[in-house]
DNA sequence: TTGAAAGCGCTACCAT
DNA sequence: ATGGTAGCGCTTTCAA
């Protein structure tokens, strides 16, 4: 079997406290007997198990990261930032995917709980009650991400979405349209559209002679995307320009304007918001906002281990700021 | 704090050793006293504590993967795979990136064992013998995962290369292209490009009059991808027909296509190999060699899992198979 | 069917 | 500076 701290005690000489001290530096150890510990140590291929310490320490130096689909590349992005930043301060992530199941995310609180996570981040795309009754009785740090509402009951990492899509419709106004088609997914309560919405509606507002033009898509898939450009290019009002709430709505309308013989942005600008990885890749270049989505993770789980740490607490929502990130899909008219 | 099963036994005036045996169903007990045990359990809202679970039966429950980088959609695709088959027999993935760095690579190893992982995953770009001999030693479950090198000294799952290059080529052929350039990625040793060029050589030599055109990119990059198309329009081979190692190659290939007014396939058909997801998404959708990434980190866990259990032995490298995905970049001459 | 107790591998406290 | 030992929360003999 694999080798104990008392194995190494005992062919060292030593005591098992003595072998605990070198490997953790945790008291002085004359260093003929530390080197004698090390050697054996060593020799043995001797691994301190992390199970057993945890279970004194009460230090598991986990942190359980709850996803909906790691296939998401805005996902992907925020577990790299959530990854990278833990390693930093020697946590590992365990992840666990609910493909949007309510049970089971519920079940995997339940699960990091008893494996003694000490915090918890939860991507999920909608708002749970049941979920705010249980995380309050684990009471371990827990952060909660996502890209589609808004919550002040959670600590959360955002940014300001009405600030994100007001500039980039003056962007757009400022490129010479006149006539800006928006794209929302939804009307549903605390959706962050209806924060975006706003935005939009506040830059068309504020410049005579303009007027809106929103399109509501079924969804914010790609698909969905694709659907509703029919909407917009058959529409009367001459659009020159289509601001998107998402990405993939964006990508959708992009591949609708390129499979009916439109030009882009010649003939029509198109802007996304969220800059996942497609947008840069894609032809033409996606004009976009760009959301800090590694970063967002970083900062989630760096608020996490403050709190573990019982450093100074953050505010419960933390902001971070956007881009707009200017390609190929918006030009002057 | 957290209430343990002592707080339980106490409070249902029963000894510990009962309240395990109604949480783990392990040996009878009389329905009142389990009604009684259940009872306080739900008052307290006891969990069990998996890490004293895991320090006397030795089952964590927890599996190791270590991947370069999330941010790969076919590496995201894998651990989908991976985790969701993992879910299914009760494990957890405690996840660990190494963005290429060997040393961290190694680091990552030590890591989990210590965590007692009971399996290891490794998806990593190249080879190491260092690996080699640490994971020899953990003697736990291994498989290696990757998309680059081939190799029989660890276990793995994949898909038959040359076989899959073999039947692009032809079905390129089929569509009446007589020049098809190939764009490889290098010529390292161990290489899976070898292998698929293989496949490409075989079909061209099988058909009289077909020669060979390949074109040796920079790396596997969409950067790479559009630098080397140039050399391929510019060169006087009348190509019609370009088929790349990789779909990222392909999308520069693409990509530069697009910038310098070539039409998709109209003037040029161009095939890739991964399937990765944006090759569906991007326009014109690319053909392509789909690599069951999802499945093929499903196969790996399984495997793993099989190991643990000590079920039956699969030999070392398992392959899977492949599909020729046939979309809108390649048309007939 | 139930309970007592040993022990998993380790840390941390108390002695010396 | 070093050793002995209790105990973390649990499972698993062994007795009763």
């Amino acid at each position: 079997m694999t080798a104990t701290i008392k194995d190494v005690a005992k062919m060292a000489g030593v005591s098992i406290s003595t072998v605990s001290r070198v490997i953790n530096d945790s008291k002085p150890v004359s260093s003929e007997i530390r080197q004698k510990v090390l050697e054996v140590i060593d020799e043995l291929g001797y691994k301190p198990n992390e199970i057993a310490r945890t279970l004194v320490t009460k230090k598991s130096f986990l942190i359980g990261v709850i996803v909906t689909d790691l296939g998401d590349t805005y996902i992907a992005q925020l577990v790299r930032g959530i990854e990278e930043v833990g390693k930093m301060y020697d946590y590992d992530i365990l992840l666990c995917s609910t493909y949007g199941d309510k049970d089971t995310e519920l079940k995997f609180m339940q699960l990091l709980s008893r494996k003694q996570v000490e915090g918890i981040i939860l991507i999920s795309d909608s708002l749970d009650s049941e979920i705010d009754r249980e995380i309050k009785d684990f009471k371990i740090p827990f952060v909660y991400l996502n890209r589609y509402f808004y919550t002040e009951d959670f600590p959360t990492v955002t940014i300001d979405n009405a600030e994100a899509a007001y500039e980039m419709t003056n962007y757009l106004i400022k490129l010479g349209h006149e006539n800006i088609a928006y794209v929302s997914a939804s009307q549903e309560e605390y959706s962050l559209e209806l924060l975006k919405l706003d935005g939009y509606k506040k830059a068309i507002a504020e410049n005579e002679g303009l007027v809106e033009n929103i399109f509501y898509a079924k969804g914010r898939s790609i698909e969905d995307g694709y659907e509703i450009c029919s909407d917009i290019t058959e529409s009367d009002n001459d659009i020159t320009a289509i601001f998107c709430s998402h990405d993939e709505l964006a990508i959708g309308v992009l591949n609708y304007l390129y499979d009916n013989d439109f030009e882009v942005p010649e003939d029509i600008s198109v802007a996304g918001y969220g800059d996942i990885k497609t947008a840069s890749i894609f032809r033409p270049r996606l004009t976009t906002i760009k959301e800090p989505f590694y970063d967002i993770g970083a900062v989630a789980i760096r608020r996490i281990i403050k709190e573990i740490k019982k450093e100074s607490m953050d505010k419960n929502t933390i902001f971070l700021p956007f881009q707009i990130q200017k390609r190929d899909s918006c030009a002057k008219i």
